[in-house]
DNA sequence: CGGGAGGTTGACTAGCATCAATATGGGTGG
DNA sequence: CCACCCATATTGATGCTAGTCAACCTCCCG
């Protein structure tokens, strides 16, 4: 457990910021959070379902999936976060979880009290309509996702998962490639898309003999971004990670 | 468009008290939220999708499903709405919509402006967090959701929906049985549960032919509770409907 | 250098989609 | 009040997508 300093909140900030217009204080109250570091290790739990937890948890670097699974013990990833996301956000308004939380490789996390994020709230009321806000992006991200499971063939949906890691991870995209790095298993894969992992194989396969993209177990090389999208139907709207400064939401008036 | 007065707000109330402590106060501002009550049809988006809009929608009666769909058109219901349910409440810190909104049977709405709601909140602050947590209990609905859709079987899907929709109705047990109306296509339930109107035909006639549950056009009658439940792999638990009144949280201190 | 997790491939199967034809029933106009 | 009509429900036949089971490979780490 590491103290740290309050520049590892910078990411956290900047991804608020993106979206909301915030007072010079309100950025400061983010940034003045208290915090401290820990790693994750892959496939253990960090956050188990059930448990009801105080503190929300920032990741720094690395990839943490949101794991459900159904009773006869088949898990399904209800969300993967990157780096800047709060995993767990909506854990100060419900603690107790509805699904654990476990790094996809090993990750760096800060943890922070939720009695610090609620004093923050309480001294500045419009940060609880920031973090609503960014809540909400993560609900019609996963709203995109039910259509993707139940509504698309494996093809669309891994396509699909692949531009959207791209597009959050602000992979630049050069003379139509890109790459990204991912280091997650083709299980994981199968895990966020509701396939088998065998199957995933097979169409990563066909991606790679396709010249369309290269997915192995450390990175994403992109060859064709348009044939990608296509491939993966896919519309980035729904991310709002391209919010024009003008558009940026101030809900509780600015003095 | 009728004027209305606030009791017609009480259901919403009441749902936000069952979850979380609000004073005197701001119970009497939610009940003042100015209103205005409309008619919407079957089939006809009343909200679509990319459009902004300025106003939420509480519903009164009938039923509203939440509409997204893929590329090649086929659509996915990834949230449905019941009387007391603020339809598209997020809406409030993201108005523009990324899912349309439609009625699943001919239902009541009041709208109410989000001036209106940002009014109430910005006056009284705990309320912008008793709305976030509303908003994050759908979300883990959609959370659920995934799970079922991604890796389920049919039966299980079907049989899951029905017991979820029961339980959000508060349809009385009686002896192993309940009932509860649920005016529905066999079409609706199909794009609910990512599978075709024909497949749902065929679960739910194995359903009646095994005694689990009648699902007719207008409601459906389970009679053998425990077994559907066990049919769906049911846990009430993520619909937060049961808390007791010691757990209901109090974000920003009471006075 | 050995072990184990994860990747790859093949053979076979099952669940659900698709296409198509017919039945039903509730709502509407005459 | 009846007849008609359209949306929905129902059922059958067939095919495809993805799951399952199983064997083997490969790479990384200790």
């Amino acid at each position: 457990m590491l103290h740290s300093e309050g520049r590892n909140l910078q990411p956290f900030l900047e991804r608020l910021t993106a979206r909301s217009v915030l007072t010079r204080e309100e950025q400061q109250a983010i940034l003045s959070l208290p915090t401290h570091a820990s790693q994750v290790h892959a496939n253990r739990d960090f956050v188990r379902l059930g448990e009801t937890i105080d503190h929300v948890s920032l990741i720094v670097s690395g990839m943490v999936g949101r794991f459900d699974q159904n009773s006869e013990g088949s898990s399904q990833i209800t969300a993967i976060h990157i780096p800047g996301d709060m995993a767990n956000l909506h854990s100060v308004v419900q603690p107790q979880a509805t699904s654990a939380l476990q790094a996809l490789s090993v990750a760096t996390i800060l943890s922070i009290p939720h009695c610090a994020v609620r004093a923050a709230t309480a001294q500045h009321p419009a940060l609880a309509e920031v973090l609503w806000r960014d809540c909400m992006v993560d609900a019609a991200i996963l709203s995109q996702w039910v259509v993707n499971v139940g509504r698309c063939p494996a093809r669309i949906r891994i396509a699909h998962l692949l531009c959207e890691m791209a597009v959050r991870l602000k992979a630049p995209i050069d003379r139509g490639s890109c790459s990204f790095p991912f280091r997650v298993t083709q299980m994981q894969i199968a895990d966020a898309t509701g396939l088998t992992s065998v199957h995933v194989n097979r169409i990563l396969r066909t991606f790679r003999e396709d010249g369309l993209v290269d997915v192995s177990r450390r990175e994403v090389v992109v060859k064709d971004w348009d044939e990608l999208v296509a491939a993966g139907n896919f519309d980035p709207g729904y991310l709002q990670n391209d919010i024009n400064p003008e558009e940026r939401l101030r809900i509780v008036k600015l003095l």
